[in-house]
DNA sequence: TCGATATCTAGACACCGTCAAGCAAGACTC
DNA sequence: GAGTCTTGCTTGACGGTGTCTAGATATCGA
């Protein structure tokens, strides 16, 4: 049997109701967080009936843990790109510009990437496709370390390149960076002046 | 009227509901994170009536910004114990524990750490309690910075401080490094490297 | 004795996630 | 072209949730 030819074809075939509910989702997780994506309010968002995403998501986990593995690869394509830069740039451009990337991941999409680290909302040993992209964001971060130190790169040096990105993304949405700025450009400024300092510790050499 | 000699006291006086509420609270949030802390689950394990906590919390979110208000007080403690160190042990001694007490802390209190940087789930502008104890653990946080750069401390570098004890407490407990140790010694002895590693790069000059 | 007040209890409401059942219609088999 | 399979939903129900409203009861000051 061809699942593929069975079964009725959409009766509007230009709706794609999966992707509708990924969206709103998506723009749920960004409003309020976690406890605002209910499995209701984004069926009446998608104006289907309450029951219709449990078609396409065996439950609420499921759709988060959808999210997060597209926002997993969205951070490990950004960040590959960046590590790309110290081909033509080099090592001190690929560092900066990895920094950035990830926090700029962490503010375009904040409602997603709030989530990726927080297993009793979305568990990856339960998600495989969540496991494998973080895997992919983990290794760019580990490219990262080698590019920088080369063959002395050591396993604290890749913590300290996360641990800094990581902590300087979760103070920008939700600690004390998150108020501190009048406009977008001052904050560029700031976080640009943070990442060249940064720089500086891991690269002292480059000053 | 005193307000303090009013009222019925308690049937059982060496009962406080209260405490008892608190304490139930941070139970369940160390074990399923704040979407277990149900207000009924609450009462039912402080053995009263669904309605009983909220004589003593507004609603369900004060509860949790009791919670967040108590953490950011005993992590600023903490904090302060470890920048006191550098009066007798100097500034590396003073760096190193206060990313140890940080990260310290996440792992002893984990459920209010993980809600302690989260303004949809405790939005400390409508609890005035959570923005001054939240205020006195920035003010430890930089406190160090100066400790360590005395008058040449810039705020980029309290910055990077702070991105990077936050940075390794979000991964430990719920990021890569979660899963990486089979025992707590192995954890506490990778912690102490990377503590190390990171004085070399703020203090380069007592490598 | 009599409110006033603290400390709860009891019931209701709307909303939530999800299980169970069913229905309409295109695609395939014959 | 009848019958069956399958998809893509809809409808209805259940127990759980936060919280509003309305008491109930016990102890105090007067």
């Amino acid at each position: 049997m061809n699942a593929k030819s069975l079964g009725r074809p959409k009766t509007d075939p230009s709706r794609d109701l999966k992707r509708d509910l990924l969206l709103t989702s998506r723009q749920l997780l960004d409003e309020g967080g976690p406890a605002a994506l209910s499995m209701r309010e984004v069926a009446r968002r998608a104006a289907c009936t309450h029951q219709a995403p449990y078609h396409y998501f065996e439950n609420r986990e499921a759709i988060l843990a959808s999210l997060v593995a597209d926002g997993f690869d969205a951070l490990a394509e950004r960040l590959k790109e960046a590590n790309d830069l110290s081909v033509s740039k080099g090592l001190r451009a690929a560092l900066v510009a990895s920094g950035a990337a990830y926090v700029d991941f962490a503010l375009v999409q904040p409602g997603v990437f709030r989530i990726m680290f927080r297993p009793e909302v979305c568990d990856p040993s339960r998600f495989p496709a969540v496991q494998a992209s973080g895997a992919r964001a983990r290794d760019e971060l580990d490219r990262l370390n080698t590019i920088v130190h080369g063959n002395k790169a050591q396993p604290t040096m890749a913590t300290i390149l996360w641990a800094h990105v990581h902590g300087l993304a979760c103070l920008l949405l939700d600690g004390p960076l998150a108020v501190q700025f009048e406009t977008e450009l001052e904050r560029k400024k700031y976080l640009r002046s943070v990442g060249e300092k940064f720089a500086d510790l891991v690269l002292p050499e480059s000053v």
